[in-house]
DNA sequence: CTGAAAGCGCTTACAG
DNA sequence: CTGAAAGCGCTTACAG
């Protein structure tokens, strides 16, 4: 492969003039511009990115820490990936992405050999393990996802109380009295996904101001256990006239549910969630929910951690931002 | 941070000597090593990723080429990359993810640049604009889809010819005489993915020399397209006995439709079609089925690929690898 | 068993 | 407007 330093002596000029033509970083004669371009285009010539990176300590590349629960129902993740791969490109950033089991040893592998200069957690848990080591990076980072402690780091996160406070306010409007509330399986709180009990608290807390009577599900995360779990509950409760499902597996397995029980939404029965549009495309879902926006959520992130590569310490202070819910009305809804 | 010549500087010996230490290149004498190790462990040292590039020449990263089709029906890639990742990871390289639409210009800028040691191309199309660039990179590259020419090609793909076969028989064997074939959508082919023709033509070639009679239909990829092209298909072809799916959209779409139909599966129809495992557990899709493989032939790739990357020449010819379509019987055919 | 030195391919003060 | 040189942090022949 062609150097700078073959580039330089075909255009007859020296390795900086070279360098600097490519930057634009000091004026270069018509000329000598013309000549290194030239030479430039015969050789083929790119520029190293380890040389460079070397040079400049800056790689271009942002690290893109996704983690997987390989039990869980998790057809969503691509959603984030792809708006935050996008983003980042149109920012002259790759994306180097890691999906090993160990997020905390990854990271720090990454970020101590210098790969990146950045980082973009996803998925990020109440008490994540990734973010100390991320504390201790020279690089910074995002995340998505609200962590205990956010203390000096960039946030971005749905509203998922203001979401659950919107749903029930939805509910009360229409004049239902009994809800059914289906959260995510038990065992996404243990792992600290402190999302679930941010919604769960919200909608209880608001249905008791309306004196609504609330009937709260931790949901299954599999087939065929979400169609048994819908029928349980479903003839547990029968005069429950509505649901709020927080859950992408149930949520996805409730129409043949429904439809194999006869029960006509929302004539029967009222049903709202919360999930992004794309998912419910992908499972064709005719219910009035929340979205939950994983692309704005992930190019907010790519930004703000944009900005501190570049400005540095001058970025300003980190934020931790909430988007606001917005609902989606399908229809799935009627008074009482 | 700490360089090499931190560490050699505390350890009381050369940088030479901490190099080798690491690589293990050369022996060292116990005492010696024993304070490059505690030196690099006071210091936290980790190499310079891009340095150490720079050096060897060796990045250990893997590009991987994803391409999305977006208005298309796909939460199937996840299925291929998160296995790619694995295996990249057991082989001790990263993933470098690039989603550019612009598929042919994002090789090329991270191969001239040298950010990676190898390639996997994802979703190969018959006439892929990709394996050009690949063809002209210095680096190697893995396929995963067939192209038109695979010289000089790492090629992997499931076997959709054998597939449709397999398919056919079962169906025959079982006494069906009329079959539906539902096919990807027609604007795939047109984007090149040989496997809609060669999995079509395969299952029209068979079921001819059986004299059965086959309708084939080219599905649609989104809801509620999907529901409503069934109902035709079905009212059209009331007497057809059994239906070959190979389109994800279509098949993910079919249960609500026979539930609605009151269609028995398989007492009144039988049905088959080709996806992976997780796809049919994600849509609980109760189906005898094709297992498409997708981690199998995404590991295969990065073997392959790790090979030539390590032995350069001397790894041997390429490879086209057809893995062998397995059946996973659900119980959705019987006989007629 | 170990060290001094050259080199990988860039960038960027320094000098003119 | 341009060049010579130092430096980024490693690896690896070469020499002893």
């Amino acid at each position: 492969m062609a150097t700078i330093g073959d580039v330089a002596k075909a255009a007859g000029v020296s390795r900086s003039t070279v360098s600097y033509a490519l930057s634009g970083k000091r004026t270069i004669s018509d000329e000598t511009r013309e000549r290194i371009e030239s030479a430039i285009r015969e050789l083929g010539f790119t520029p190293n990115a380890g040389a460079r990176a070397l040079a400049t300590s800056q790689t271009r590349v942002i690290g893109l820490l996704v983690q997987f629960f390989r039990d869980e129902f998790s057809p969503a993740m691509m959603q984030y990936v792809l708006p935050i791969s996008d983003a980042a490109r149109e920012a002259g950033y790759d994306i180097l992405m890691v999906t090993e089991d160990d997020g905390p040893h990854a990271l720090k592998r990454i970020t101590d050999s210098d790969m990146v200069d950045g980082l973009v957690l996803l998925n990020v848990a109440h008490d994540d393990p990734r973010v100390g080591p991320l504390r201790s990076a020279r690089q910074p980072g995002a995340l998505v996802g609200l962590p205990r402690d956010t203390d000096g780091l960039d946030v971005f996160d749905l509203d998922f109380g203001e979401a659950a406070r919107m749903l029930v306010d939805h509910l009360q409007g229409l004049g239902h009295r009994e809800i059914i509330l289906v959260s995510p399986n038990e065992h996404v709180i243990t792992r600290g996904g402190a999302y679930v009990w941010r919604f769960r608290d919200a909608a209880l807390e608001r249905a008791a101001r309306y004196g609504l009577r609330i009937y709260p599900y931790y949901g299954e995360t599999q087939q065929p256990d979400v169609a048994e779990q819908w029928n349980q509950v479903l003839d547990a409760r029968p005069t429950a006239t509505a649901v709020i499902v927080h859950n992408d597996a149930m949520i996805a397995g409730l129409p043949p549910v429904l439809n194999a029980r006869g029960v006509e939404v929302p004539r029967d029965l009222s049903v709202v969630g919360i999930f992004s549009e794309d998912f419910g495309r992908l499972f064709s879902l005719p219910y009035t929910a929340i979205e939950t926006s994983p692309d704005k959520l992930g190019r907010a992130a790519v930004q703000a951690l944009v900005h501190r590569m570049r400005d540095g310490e001058g970025a300003g202070a980190p934020v931790v931002r909430f988007i606001a819910p917005e609902l989606t009305d399908r229809g799935s809804t009627s008074t009482r």
